[in-house]
DNA sequence: CTGTTAGCGCCTTCAG
DNA sequence: CTGAAGGCGCTAACAG
């Protein structure tokens, strides 16, 4: 087999520069015992060379490789892309890491491929860290460090960061309320994460409180997706008693609501009030502008990019250095934009689309 | 199991399963010269400890990791992620393969960054091939296999996947004229890169075949981002005889346009005509919806996958299976929505409309 | 069929 | 200040 890797390795940097192996590490690692000359020597080999030191083996040798790993459920995403500029955003600042990002493809054993990923980079010694975003998985077989974005459980084993989804529901709907709204919908997110939960607790005692009882008829089950959450919109809007407003759990699933909508003659906010979550860059983008619980996504992965290079260096992430999980709370905000009305005055089924109903 | 110790090796496998730790590499690799009950043995004991292959370890002595790398100009990009999801949907179809993708932080210098992001993984030996999209840089210092989406010139010294850029401009500047704009103006993308250099010369050859003059004033120089293009157009839009149709080189381009257009008042499409280039996802939920020219950014990333699959693989790319530079042209078309209107009588340009005829 | 012997490229002792 | 060993986790040769 012929000799492929033509690749120049730290030995033949050696040889040229007339020293040992030994003494080129040093100098890649900024070591400094070793003589300037020396040093300005091996430097330029390098820099003519072209080398660059092998990521594997450094990361075998060494549990240092200053690459950090991102596992993401879906790289195309949105609230992916937000999560991904935070975390570029605080990369960048810190010394000259590199980083990689991962994704499994969605097969619903994503669960099984997420923890591979994250075993891959981990126990392949190629990154010091990782980060992972709405995790299915709730233990990895890893003792490296590990923060999670959105995890799955009100107490996860790991560093986390949530947005107070609660919170947000909650002033959500009860915008919709202060606009005289009283058939509330909601389409949920993906089951098994906690913000999903938690907005549609919100919701709950957002309608509790006023005293609107909650029609289980109105809530939809979806998974954060545009595609998922279309049908959902369907049957909603396909009510007899149809609801004014619709509370999609994400802004994704707000997409969802302006699509069926147009698909069915109904114009938002005029016929249909909807309010989303997340405050995606597209949103305010929309037609009309989507009114939507801002949980800045992008500060979201600056501030787990922060935690795990603390946790990288060895550094306590309370004073008190103790154990504890650690959840960090991010606040959340609701941006009123153009998709949310007062409820119309006269009841607002079929006031003068008389065709003939949607069955189902 | 709080505590986690080291991570597991192949010889704590090898060790709990009475075996030799080549036996174990054996059952990990589905070598065929392995007694059926030691492979079952030997698979329990690994699924019992958790334990995963070092990507490190593997990557460092046999070239082959099944992983292969993707370096983006910038991931939060809608055309990067258009290409991710190309690239997804044909990984997901090969074999059980990982992915990585890097990203370099744009500085002006991701000449160097790009380049030290492919050498990391590819001289780092954990990726068995690379993708590169939009590189600055034209050498690379490796051997593996790589494959470029849109060059930065004429002649790449790698397999490369282009639109046919020319004949998209040239279709997108044709249909402007047959609206009987004359006074059409183009933003251009980032200089180093071909696909830019050919949108402009389509823009131009559209135009000289019209009998139309270029005037240099129309032509401003973007980079393809939003953000660069913004002053462009008010540039454009503060002509005296300002363009009554702007060609933008690719959508996002076009959304600057968008938004100047909003902040001085000016209605698309009736006081100003907009095409774009790529057709992002994004585009047809514009207000109103882009006219673009479809350039199928997701297919030239599974292409390039396809490609470099094939060349990591050592199969031929040609039946001739020659060494020549393989350049594949991906075609192009105009998608005709809502932000092109025909030019407006009070035109102060000339009113020649009826002798338009557009020759191509 | 299985185990032994070499390293892959690099970093870390430990001696000079 | 520098170099010579040794080994990280794994696989590819050869033996048995």
């Amino acid at each position: 087999m012929k000799r492929a890797t033509r690749t120049v390795t730290i030995r033949d940097v050696a040889r040229r520069s007339g020293v040992s192996v030994t003494t080129v590490s040093r100098v890649l690692n900024n070591r400094l015992d070793v003589a300037e000359e020396t040093t300005k020597k091996v430097q330029a080999v390098v820099h003519d060379l072209g080398y660059g030191s092998s990521l594997a083996a450094r990361g075998l040798r060494s549990r240092r490789t200053n690459v950090i790993g991102l596992i993401i459920p879906e790289v195309a995403s949105h609230y992916c892309q937000e999560i991904l500029r935070g975390v570029n955003r605080t990369i960048a600042l810190l010394d000259k890491n590199l980083i990689i990002y991962t994704s499994g493809v969605l097969q619903r054993e994503n669960i099984a491929l997420h923890e591979r990923s994250s075993v891959g980079l981990l126990n392949g010694g190629i990154a010091d860290g990782v980060i992972v975003v709405t995790p299915t998985a709730t233990q990895f077989a890893t003792d490296a460090p590990l923060v999670i974005i959105d995890p799955n459980n009100d107490n996860p084993s790991y560093p986390a960061i949530i947005a107070t989804n609660r919170e947000g529901a909650l002033s959500a709907v009860d915008y919709l309320i202060s606009l005289g709204h009283r058939r509330i919908a909601h389409i949920s997110g993906r089951r098994e994460l906690i913000s999903s939960v938690q907005r549609l607790q919100g919701y709950r005692e957002a309608l509790e409180a006023a005293g609107i009882p909650v029609d289980e008829e109105l809530i939809e089950i979806g998974d954060f997706s545009t595609a998922t959450a279309i049908p959902c919109v369907r049957n909603l809007l396909a009510l007899t008693d149809r609801p004014t407003a619709i509370f999609a759990s994400n802004d994704m699933t707000a997409i969802a609501v302006y699509e069926v909508a147009a698909e069915m003659g109904l114009r938002i906010p005029q016929d249909l009030s909807v309010v989303g979550f997340d405050n995606l860059r597209e949103s305010a983008f929309l037609f009309p502008p989507l009114t939507t619980v801002d949980q800045s996504v992008e500060k979201m992965g600056a501030m787990a990019m922060e935690i795990l290079v603390k946790l990288v260096k060895g550094e306590p992430l309370t004073p008190e250095a103790d154990d504890a999980p650690y959840l960090v709370k991010v606040p959340t905000q609701l941006v009123v934009r153009g998709s949310c009305a007062p409820v119309s005055p006269r009841s607002p089924t079929r006031t003068h689309n008389a065709d003939s109903a949607v069955s189902r």
